[in-house]
RNA sequence: GGGGAGUUGCCCGAGAGGCCAAUGGGAACAGACUGUAAAUCUGUCGGCGAACGCCUUCGCAGGUUCGAAUCCUGCACUCCCCA
């Protein structure tokens, strides 16, 4: 691949290099360069946002570049305050840790483990003395980090911000320096943090990393940036059926920006059948997430149960079994609020009852209308019940 | 160190002794319509209860009162001004 064919591919789906002659002038090097992505463990899911970066992180690992995964493990303690209007709540080492287990593996989906390093800079950032921070710290200036305009905004709005939040772009721009890193990837809300590791790379004699921004997925909801925090997230490891229909749930506007960012398909295409038939094309997009993380049969049979139950309307064949419990068996005749509420498919009973009320809930394919009834045991077992648009049980006596 | 403002339900934000489970907006959820899109309309939105009702919530802990989110005291946290 010429230079300029691999700078095209490089280039799809990022918002600003800084800069690209940098790059080119390192992709000619013909060397393997090293590609910063630093990831703070503060979820326990890889969801489709984290997915971008970490999909042009696998670009660079087909042009026989080494992936650089900086685990934030120390990082994370602090909480990157990019885009935040308030400080993030400090997490425990033990829930770090529980994410960290999580997502080293997940990011495997996406990334080749032949050409990635997985690095934690709790090794390097927890065994810097007061002394040597003080150094560090020393190469920036206050005005220089209030520049940025969630702490200007917040600082403007009487907000609080804390002081170790202050530190943490320091922190994310000497991990450029541990890694001796030739180009870091992230979001475009890292443009400030990934400056700082120029600066600082410059100050400690090496050559400052050239920088890629993608620009932030936008959630299910179309409004939110994709967070697992917001609730507007697609996981990599949802299952075949639930990432295929959150996909179909995006907003219509969502869809070039989610082609560009998610998947492969050449945007000449994508544009095309996007103007073509908006319905069409979503339904495309979602086969190729499914397929980018499951598989082309898993995304087909997806497709399939897509069509029967949403789209027909019909009842699914196959779905999770639930067990009656028994302390509902104990009066004979069983609530269909409590059950709803128990199996979970509510919050509380009286949620339960508004939504039958509400005609949300069926037996199968029968809607029930009344809040208050009851059930003989017998009329459950074997029944297919169904709580709003996709909550489905299949219902069974304990015996 | 001194002076002032503030802390309300997922978020924002009213409330200023009983009519407050707490106005309003947003978010969320459900229904209709549809393409599980958008827009629109309707309903719900602390817990238990069939219901009268009961319980838990307005930073935390006490107190005053027949009665407190609303008054008093102490504590914690945030912001502002002065040093």
């Amino acid at each position: 691949m010429t230079i300029d064919e691999q700078l095209a591919l490089l280039r799809r789906g990022t918002a600003e290099i800084i800069s690209e002659e940098d790059l080119a002038a390192k992709l000619r090097s013909g060397r393997p360069l090293r590609i910063k992505l630093g990831v703070d463990p503060t979820v326990a899911h890889v969801t489709l946002g984290w997915a971008v970066v970490l999909r042009k992180l696998r670009d660079f690992q087909r042009l026989g570049h080494t992936a650089v995964l900086i685990i934030g493990d120390f990082t994370a303690m602090i909480g990157d305050p990019s885009g935040k209007s308030k400080t993030r709540p400090q997490l425990s080492r033990e829930e770090i840790e529980t994410n960290v287990a999580a997502v080293s593996k997940q990011v495997f989906k996406i990334l080749d483990p032949e050409r990635t390093e997985i690095v934690y800079n709790r090794d390097w950032l927890g065994a810097l003395t007061l002394e040597d921070f003080v150094k560090i710290a020393a190469q920036t200036t206050v005005a220089r980090i209030m520049e940025r305009d969630d702490f200007t905004k917040r600082w403007n709005e009487h907000r609080a911000i804390g002081l170790h939040e202050i530190l943490y772009p320091l922190c994310q721009g000497y991990d450029s320096v541990a890694v001796r890193s030739d180009t870091e990837l992230g979001g475009t809300d890292q443009k400030f943090n990934n400056l700082v590791g120029r600066d600082l790379q410059g100050h400690y004699g090496q050559e400052p990393q050239t920088v890629m921004l993608c620009p932030l997925l936008v959630g299910t909801d179309g409004a939110e940036k994709m967070s697992q925090s917001l609730g507007n997230y697609i996981s990599v490891v949802d299952e075949p059926n639930e990432m295929y229909g959150k996909t179909m749930s995006i907003p219509d506007h969502l869809l070039t920006n989610w082609f560009e960012l998610c998947t492969d398909v050449p945007m000449a295409e994508a544009t095309e059948i996007i103007v073509a038939d908006p319905y069409r094309a979503k339904r495309r997009l979602a086969a190729e997430i499914t397929t980018i993380y499951h598989s082309e049969a898993d995304a087909r049979s997806a497709s399939d149960y897509f069509d029967s139950v949403f789209a027909k309307r019909e009842l699914p064949s196959e779905v999770e079994e639930a067990a009656v419990p028994t302390e509902l068996l104990a009066e004979g005749s069983v609530a269909l609020a409590q059950l709803v509420a128990s199996l979970g498919l509510a919050k509380s009973n009286g949620a339960a009852r508004q939504l039958i009320q509400q005609g949300a809930v069926s037996l199968d394919g029968d809607k029930v209308g009344d809040p208050f009834a009851r059930l003989e045991p017998g009329d459950l077992d074997g029944r297919l019940l169904r709580v709003g648009r996709h909550q489905f049980r299949k219902l069974f006596l304990p015996r």
